[in-house]
DNA sequence: CCGGGATGTTAACCACGGTTCACGTCGGGG
DNA sequence: CCCCGACGTGAACCGTGGTTAACATCCCGG
């Protein structure tokens, strides 16, 4: 769908700017070692300026972390209900087509899958928060589709099982990359519908 | 089967020295917010201590996360080859008995999980090395059994699934803990046994 | 041609945190 | 009794790294 890795950060994904080029840099920057590890002087080396170039463009590294995790939350949130949406009334085409999203946003954005999990807790209290409501509007999403999927199955379970099913996608980044992404697709398609509708 | 969490660390359960005892106030502090961002001090603090004292027990910080990291892996390497061992030749026999050991180690030891996955870039070079052979070995386990249980399937595409399902059955730490334990194992079971056989 | 805003650079500042040091306490064996 | 090793403490040391300051450059609109 889109030529480089990770570029759902990209508002505009066409020419990136400059502070766009930083933010993508980032992410991966801060996949590969944490948040913590980086340096602004690595930040910058990596898009061939100097550390304190960086404060051109962003408030501090919290600034990039944070303006990073709201994006992804946002896009997943927005995404889910638009697929969600378009999928029909039938809750098995509801969860293929979050199943089908999620899929495709783990392949295309690795680094942002590997963040987000782990540099959370980074966040400024406000921000931090910010986040999670996101992350539990999309969450919240899954539960409704599998309550329906499953009306006898109770709502903490639903959530558990949501989780369970972004644990398995989510698999990617460990995963190598050994596999075509044609040949990812359908192996993560198929355990994740087989493990929601056990 | 133990009664404090992640007491997978433990070598002498029974009566924790001291050492003990600080390793997993360091494990549950790392889990909680990265290892880079919790100080000596605070784990100090965690067992009634001033940062430095942790210096008689330990050369410095990394080495108690490299010991961590060490013990935790050795300790899943060892297991799967004990349980899958002693699940006779049937492969399906194998799975369960795979799926079954990492469930409970995962809801025994919410912390070691997040740490194990979190924190592996903190290590020295020669550190890492050792505790990725040891992943490696175990990851090989589960690729065996799952080859064994569909013939057709390349080894990428089985590595990728046995990563899936380490992701799906570690998702505990994300689910808040809202389900008793027996109810988690119930459910993750079957998820899991459920997308391996799909 | 000129002034100003955008963008960078180097040097300096400063807080945080890992580590070391010098010293205190306490319990047990010679 | 006393000495020694184990275990802790408060103070100091010092590298790392985020942030700011002061000074260039470049480009564009008037």
């Amino acid at each position: 769908m889109t030529a480089e890795p990770d570029s759902a950060l990209h508002a505009d994904a066409a020419r990136p700017s400059r502070r766009e080029q930083i933010l993508q840099a980032a992410a991966r920057l801060f996949a590969e070692r944490g948040s913590r590890s980086v340096g602004v002087d690595d930040i910058g080396a990596a898009v061939g300026v100097t550390g304190p170039a960086i404060y051109r463009h962003f408030a501090g590294k919290d600034a990039m972390l944070a303006e990073m995790l709201l994006r992804i939350s946002e896009r997943l949130q927005a995404g889910a209900e638009q697929v969600v949406a378009a999928a029909g009334d039938d809750p098995r085409d509801q969860l293929a087509a979050l199943v089908a999203f999620q899929v495709d946003f783990a392949l295309d954005n690795p680094a942002l899958i590997t963040v987000q999990d782990r540099d959370l807790g980074a966040l400024s209290a406000d921000d931090a928060r910010q986040v999670r409501r996101l992350q539990r509007r999309y969450v919240e999403q899954w539960v409704a589709v599998l309550t329906a999927l499953d009306p006898d199955a109770s709502t903490p379970a639903c959530r558990a099982r949501a989780h369970a099913l972004f644990g398995l996608i989510n698999s990617t980044p460990h995963s190598g990359g050994r596999l075509s992404r044609a040949a990812m697709v359908a192996l993560l398609t198929t355990m994740a519908t087989a493990a929601a509708t056990a």
